[in-house]
RNA sequence: GUCCCCGUAGCUCAGUUGGAUAGAGCAACGGUUUUCUAAACCGUUGGCCGCGUGUUCGAAUCACGCCGGGGGCACCA
């Protein structure tokens, strides 16, 4: 449907040329849309009300005159057998009427490209770093990591489907204060269990019950004489060494779980042993745009639209979190990523400006990094809150949504709304196999595909040879009903909700769509029998349920939801 | 105080580069199954699109000002 309306375009642009008006081809092209409501036919312009005024004439006349002499160009052109109508409607609203072979030929396109099928090409093919989790190993993941989770990966989806080159990486964590403070608790709870005593746990120590189960697993590898008699020093040591890759190896088991991968991690501890910070540090100075003050070093960021200036390194000459940070996002700049995407917690609101500055300052484009703030996830069990609070050492984790709703009902739960809208996930209807469940009713229309197929084998022993070619076959003109129409026109759809999706880096644009396109399935089954004594049609059918449950799969898949073929 | 996000049906939300009568799902009520999965479908009820002013032929959408909710504003990470 898109060359449609490339070709109604440019037949547009000619016929306008007798206008006094001037309009861009873009905005022509952009004008036609396919409208809300079917009634309004497959596309539809509202261009004649905007250029009404300049052409001083009512609207819908100048879309009456107008209309007639683009029909007369369309019967003209190639278009002609793709269009059965146009028409005026509303204040001047042109709509244009496909013909059913217009319309049944998404089949053809759909058989013929499979998985490639809605692959819109971008103008531009970016290459793009997107860094997502970046969770620090200090305990397991939460259900805000969960989000993090699920949005980068079918982020990443997405924007490769749409032809861009995406490298998903996580950033670790894997020194500094954090880490110093993670190696402290753990040992702090080795020592309770070697002694058998239970004291208060220190303030800023980190306190969840994991740990305890880190100091069994490491008391019983080591043997506690062992670990009595080590030197407190190197017994430190040994806590902050283990604890640091126990818990990221948790946090990969995890992510895999989820099916959540990624192409590299990358290590800060790494970055600071390279002297690549030094270095980044010694261009800024280079660059004049850093300063000593209050026995600090400063970065002058508010040359660069920070609202402030911010500490490099500190007056104990260690460096703040973002010094190193700052070096690592020039790095990615190096590598030759062409665009930066960063997907961050709420908490890290006030990062980005300081982040983008920093890369200005650098002499990088600040538009070419992009941070995704994905806010909070609160979570409900019905009507109940669950109450959570990190700073007691209680959280959800994202092993627990694994465990109680399951990988595909989480990951369609997480990213079911805008990444920066707060979300309510509620457990227990993420839980529940019902109609409610948006992810099952989704789910569902494709593994009804799946019986219906099977039930015509099991009838028949094969599919019939029509429904294997590779191109669909003529008789696709047998599907006449509402809800088959209704069905291929949301089918033609689906390339430009995925680029929705990329252009607005918004994978929950997906979910509205597959709903709908599942609504039209269930709808064209209650009404329609597809396995019916006339073969043609049967074969029809059988040809537009395919293609249905091969989009639905490709949407699904995008989104990291698997397809069931049974439920 | 300041910056960002949100405010649409009883509930959860679509719809926002301005367009046609503001849409779904759930909840409530009523109906549909001899036949491919009723985890479904159909129907009814339900709206000062937070409030106000402005811009426009046209505003849920844009601008400004309020009100309400959440979050960010470290020599923390």
């Amino acid at each position: 449907m898109n060359d449609v309306r490339k070709q109604l375009t440019h037949l547009f642009l000619e016929t306008l040329k007798a206008y006094p008006v001037s309009i861009s081809e873009a905005e022509v092209e952009a004008s036609l849309q396919v409208p809300k409501e079917e009634k309004f036919g497959d596309l539809s312009t509202h261009l004649i009300l905007k250029i009404a005024k300049e052409t001083k004439r009512p609207p819908r006349a100048l879309a009456e005159t107008f209309s007639k002499e683009l029909w007369q160009a369309i019967q003209a052109s190639t278009l002609a057998s793709g269009l059965e109508k146009i028409a005026v409607e509303g204040p001047g609203f042109i709509n244009f009427y496909y013909t059913r072979d217009q319309i049944t030929g998404v089949l053809n396109r759909i058989k013929k490209e499979r998985a490639d099928f809605g692959r819109l090409v971008p103008e531009t093919k970016r290459n793009i770093l997107l860094e997502f989790v970046s969770a620090n190993p200090t305990g397991p993941l939460t259900v805000a990591h969960g989000r993090q989770a699920a949005l980068g990966d079918a982020l990443a989806k997405i924007l490769q489907f749409c032809g861009h080159r995406v490298t998903k990486e996580y950033y670790n964590n894997d020194e500094g204060v954090q880490i110093q403070t993670l190696g402290k608790s753990l040992d702090f709870r080795v020592e309770e269990k070697l002694t058998g005593t239970s004291n208060e746990i220190p303030e800023n120590y980190y306190r969840g019950d994991y740990l305890a189960a880190i100091a069994e697993k490491l008391i019983a590898e080591q043997g506690a004489d062992k670990l009595r008699q080590m030197p407190t020093a190197e017994r430190l040591a040994l806590c902050t060494d283990y604890s640091k890759d126990t818990i990221f190896l948790g946090i990969q088991k995890d992510l895999a779980d989820f099916s959540v991968t990624f192409d590299h991690y990358y290590s800060q501890k790494e970055l600071g042993t390279s002297g690549k910070v030094e270095k980044t540090l010694q261009e800024l100075k280079d660059k004049g745009v850093v300063y000593e003050g209050e026995g600090a070093v400063w970065l002058r960021s508010t040359d660069f639209g920070d609202d402030k200036d911010r500490v490099l390194i500190k007056s104990d000459k260690s460096y703040t979190y973002l010094t190193p940070d700052i070096a690592y996002h020039h790095e990615k700049f190096k590598r030759g990523f062409d665009e930066i995407i960063d997907i961050l917690g709420p908490d890290h609101h006030g990062y980005i400006a300081r982040l983008k500055a920093s890369q200005a300052a650098l002499g990088h484009d600040p538009n070419q990094v992009r941070v995704l703030i994905a806010q909070l996830v609160t979570l409900f069990e019905g009507d109940k809150q669950v109450r959570m609070s990190t700073r007691a050492g209680e959280f959800v984790t994202l092993r627990q949504i694994l465990d109680e709703v399951g990988k595909d009902a989480g990951r369609f739960f997480f990213v079911m709304r805008k990444f920066d809208a707060h979300l309510d996930f509620d457990l227990a209807l993420a839980k529940s196999q019902t109609p409610e469940n948006p992810a099952f009713y989704i789910q569902y229309a494709h593994a009804r595909i799946e019986s219906i197929k099977n039930a015509f084998k099991e009838k028949t022993g094969a599919l019939p040879s029509a429904f294997s070619e590779a191109v669909a076959p003529p008789i696709l003109n047998k599907l006449s009903s509402a809800q088959e129409i209704r069905l291929m026109q949301l089918l033609s759809g689906f390339g430009e909700a995925v680029l929705g999706a990329a252009n607005t880096l918004e994978p929950y644009r997906l979910v509205p769509y597959l709903m709908e396109l599942a609504a039209a399935f269930h709808r064209f089954y209650a009404e329609n029998r597809v396995v019916t004594e006339d073969d043609e049609l049967t074969a029809a059918r059988l040809v537009l349920i395919d293609c249905t449950q091969l989009v639905l799969r490709q949407g699904l898949g995008l989104l990291g939801v698997s397809a069931p073929l049974k439920m």
